[in-house]
DNA sequence: TCTGGGGTCCTAGGACCC
DNA sequence: TCTGGGGTCCTAGGACCC
């Protein structure tokens, strides 16, 4: 059995746990650089305000009053996060973290009444610990547990809890979910499907699988089979990542190479740093630039490129020099930039790096090392006290726009003291 | 004027090999 | 002048997810 527990309007909650008179407003969150909407709360979904909509739309509801507008603010959520996970982990036997406001658990050896006995249980205890609600869908496949999810989510009789394990009530879930509203059946299968006559995930499912297997390959006969009770989704490698990526979009466009270089050393440097975190180091450093897509009126621009380096690294030296380098093949002054970014891959663990391979210098590695061990340590998290030259002073999402930001309520106490 | 960030997997096509 | 069949690896782009 699956029992995937999601929370409701994730982010919104979790600036509702902490500013309570938040509660029954129309609330949404925006992305960084306050860019557009990426979390509702119930009453500004029946306001029919869409994921995804820019603020400059939404701004005349947020300067009246009508809509309460926040900034993304990642400290107070990933720490919520960090706190529900951990309940979870200590209610089951295994746990499969999926994202920042998901998990899977899973479960076997009990009755499905006893699971949404406990789930209920997980419910109540996660809203009164941590103030935020969720919702437990409970099935024999992870895509199924997705549709029992939406159930209790919707449906305020389910009190947050649904399972569809009964074949029957499978079924009948099966019959009101919409063909898009199906995990893995994303915005463009949707209406290629709709068009073939399929509106429901009970019509999907009833057509043969060599259809399925010509209209949308492996992976639309993996949800096939999943909407059947047949697990096609277990393994649950929990391994390093395979790439990791720092990037951001810009508050003002620039065409300067050294303002530019200044930004993409900073995201080199946030990558170095998150390798070493998880004691990984990566072979390859990608940079990419690019201009602002919106702006018909200018010449678009937008361009990739990677280095492999000799011996993987994870110091900030060496990622920020390769990415400068990589950043220099694909400067063009002509354009205005309004985003970069830095991507490591090919990642492995730091502990296979052998010092002297390829006349590599241990020595020089030894140092380096050390150095980078110092700089996250006065550093801490986040800030950019000791730098490279080639670093700009600061944060490196300052730049950024962030207007609604709340305060760091769960884990900066200056910021915490400040309301008081 | 203002439009996010961070991931994974699959596929098609090119380069190269025998 | 003719120009197969089978394989691997890499990359770019598409699609999906949160």
């Amino acid at each position: 059995m699956y029992a995937l527990v999601d929370c409701n309007n994730f982010f919104v909650s979790c600036e509702r746990a902490f500013q309570p008179e938040l509660e029954g407003k129309p609330v949404v969150v925006l992305s960084n650089n306050d860019g557009c909407v990426v979390a509702r709360s119930n009453e500004s979904k029946a306001m029919g305000i869409k994921m995804c909509t820019p603020y400059f739309r939404i701004k005349g509801l947020s300067d009246s009053g009508t809509l309460i507008v926040r900034s993304s603010n990642y400290a107070l959520y990933g720490d919520l996060s960090k706190r529900i996970m951990s309940i979870l982990a200590s209610s089951v036997p295994k746990l499969e973290i999926y994202s920042i406001d998901e998990a899977f658990m899973v479960i076997s050896g009990i009755t499905e009444n006893e699971m949404i006995d406990m789930s209920g249980e997980i419910v109540g205890k996660i809203r009164k610990w941590v103030g935020v609600p969720v919702s437990i869908g409970i099935a024999e496949t992870k895509t199924l547990a997705k549709i029992a999810n939406h159930f209790a989510k919707k449906y305020p009789g389910y009190h947050g809890v649904c399972s569809v394990i009964d074949e029957k009530k499978r079924d009948r879930a099966l019959a009101l979910t919409g063909i898009g509203d199906v995990w893995g059946i994303g915005w463009r299968n949707a209406p290629k499907l709709a068009a073939c006559g399929i509106m429901t995930a009970s019509d999907f499912v009833s057509r043969p699988e060599a259809w399925v297997k010509r209209k949308m390959g492996v992976t639309g006969v993996r949800t096939w089979l999943e909407l059947q009770g047949h697990d096609c989704l277990k393994e649950n490698k929990i391994e390093k990542r395979k790439s990791i990526c720092t990037s951001r979009s810009f508050a003002e466009m620039t065409g300067d190479e050294e303002e530019l270089a200044s930004r993409v050393a900073d995201f080199a440097g946030m990558c170095a740093r998150k390798l070493r975190s998880e004691h990984t180091v990566a072979y390859t450093v990608g940079v990419f630039i690019r201009t602002n897509r919106f702006r018909d009126d200018m010449e678009q621009y937008d361009s990739m490129a990677s280095l492999r380096l000799e011996v993987p690294a994870n110091s900030t030296q060496e990622i920020v020099s390769a990415a400068l380098s990589v950043l220099r093949t694909l400067y063009r002054p002509e354009y205005k930039y309004k985003k970069a970014g830095v991507i490591v891959s090919d990642i492995v663990s730091d502990g296979v790096v052998q010092g002297a391979i390829f006349g590599f210098d241990a020595g020089t590695r030894e140092k380096e090392d050390k150095l980078s061990e110092l700089m996250d340590k006065i550093n801490g998290s986040g800030t950019n006290i000791l730098r490279l030259a080639s670093q700009r002073p600061g944060h490196y999402s300052d730049g950024v726009r962030s207007e609604f930001r709340s305060k760091r309520f769960s884990t900066d106490w200056n910021e915490l003291m400040e309301i008081h």
